[in-house]
DNA sequence: GCCAACGTTGGC
DNA sequence: GCCAACGTTGGC
């Protein structure tokens, strides 16, 4: 019996439209991460698994970093906002059929008490990543074992 | 298939 | 508010 390989991530949200205190107050604590259009970050949503790890980030924000962890409790499913013509995420050419774009489940696992700047992190070691190279603008980044214990207790 | 124009992201 | 970087669109 081998235990499953957690994956790592880190999610990226304007605070002003969804925060981690938003997620705090949701019921249970969970919420379905939407409204990804771009399709590098929508493999990366298609790779997850049940039980994987995230990062909760704050992007264009006043102080941008990191705020808590989340966990998926649910695998890539279709993202319904694509269909939904009152939605900011709405895309006319997604259909049943052919959703186009995915979410998943996320929960709550830490909230923490103060944020890990993205100051911070770029003065840590993480080799290649996408948050502190100069012009990413993915908003799923998957990140290394190595990575994700380097930003975390830094 | 190329590439200029445009819209968006996101740090500062 | 500014602007660099990036992704997408659409004419050719």
């Amino acid at each position: 019996m081998t235990s499953p390989i957690i994956h790592h991530w880190l999610l990226k949200s304007e605070p002003s439209t969804f925060s981690i205190e938003d997620l705090r107050q949701r019921a249970e604590q969970t919420e379905i991460w939407d409204g990804v259009r771009n399709h590098v970050a929508k493999k990366h949503l298609q790779s997850m698994h049940e039980g994987d790890l995230a990062f909760f980030y704050h992007s264009s924000c006043k102080t941008p970093g990191i705020v808590g962890i989340v966990t998926i409790t649910e695998t890539a499913f279709p993202d319904l906002t694509a269909q939904q013509l009152t939605s900011p995420y709405y895309d006319p050419r997604a259909t049943p059929h052919r959703p186009i774009w995915y979410a998943v489940r996320i929960k709550l696992v830490e909230q923490f008490p103060t944020i890990i700047p993205l100051t911070v992190l770029k003065t840590l070691d993480l080799g290649e990543c996408p948050l502190t190279q100069k012009g990413n603008r993915l908003s799923v980044i998957p990140l290394s074992a190595e990575q994700w214990h380097t930003m975390r207790f830094a």
